[in-house]
DNA sequence: CTAATACGGGAATGCTCGCTCCACAACCTG
DNA sequence: CAGGTTGTGGAGCGAGCATTCCCGTATTAG
């Protein structure tokens, strides 16, 4: 619900009926609304970070792995777009908590996808001369782009295309 | 204010003291909370359009003006990211109102984008061969990424790395 | 079996929300 | 100056918010 609706749209009460629990049992698990919200947080980032990895770490080409694990992030669903942009954007860097757990997952991302390129450029699939952080961090911008689009409703084909453009930079 | 802490954070009494104004007033000039949001946001669109305009439509080189407008979206600010992308994050499609906004200003940026990029090919100054529409639609998604690291407080001098790096799908 | 502990449910806390009412003042129009 | 219109200010409306209290019950430990 944080992530469809945002921080401040989901009321407790909204929570309270979603899981079937009271108020006072929400209180005394998860202490309050803003802890709640923070474990909503690590468990989308612990799922997140475990299909990144499988992505992104397979034994196959690197060019493969890297188009479909952003076509994945385009395939139409009924919950669009990123948790964690969503919260970068309502909650901007006002809360601490929040934003430690945003840069490190944006890090964390950026730093999968470095290492990916550096495979390739081992593997003498991707040009020598590629510059995998620099260009790590362009494909990270344009990911989070396409995911904003996403939640924007946009059209898969056409996203799917922005990622074939974009992975022209690993010509 | 629904620029910086987004829509739901806004309260109308918050609202009426930025502007000086009693609750009253303010529903009589702007109907109600929804009302004065999208008219802040119309105001929002105008002000950006002139400067998209402005910026694009220069009689200049037609790499430089985009490199340019591109750093100035990444420039350090006190109202970082863009009011559009964090409407389209908070409010998603749901607000029909809010999303026809949202969809035009996404539709009419990477269409001034596509023009000046028809232009460059038009002057010589771009490959004969570059497909324009597509290639807007790779920039504005990277732009669209990098408004959105622009507010999570990425370092500026990164963001600008990230520009040259898509700039360079235009050789 | 009993005592202690943990936990869920219902009701209610104080507060803030979006929004409205109404009386009054300022302002044009004649 | 009189009369109608327009906008302002203060007080307050019901509703919904995050949060807590308290009590009954299930669970566990000795």
């Amino acid at each position: 619900m944080f992530h469809r609706r945002g921080y401040h749209a989901t009321s407790t009460r909204d929570l309270g009926e979603a899981l079937a629990l009271n108020p006072s049992s929400i209180y005394r698990t998860f202490s309050d609304k803003h802890g709640l919200f923070l474990r909503a947080l690590d468990h989308y980032l612990a799922g997140e970070s475990v299909r990144c990895t499988a992505a992104l770490e397979a034994d196959r080409p690197v060019r493969e792995a890297l188009r479909d694990w952003l076509y994945s992030m385009v395939e139409p669903t009924d919950l669009p777009g990123c948790f964690v942009i969503h919260t970068a954007t309502e909650l901007g860097t006002s809360d601490p908590e929040t934003r430690r757990r945003v840069d490190e997952a944006f890090e964390g991302t950026t730093a999968a996808i470095a290492a990916l390129l550096r495979r390739g450029v081992a593997a003498g699939e991707l040009p020598a001369d590629l510059d995998a952080d620099v260009t790590a961090d362009l494909l990270f911008t344009t990911l989070t782009g396409l995911r904003v689009r996403h939640r924007a409703g946009h059209d898969t084909q056409r996203l799917r295309t922005a990622v074939d453009q974009v992975l022209r930079v690993l010509d």
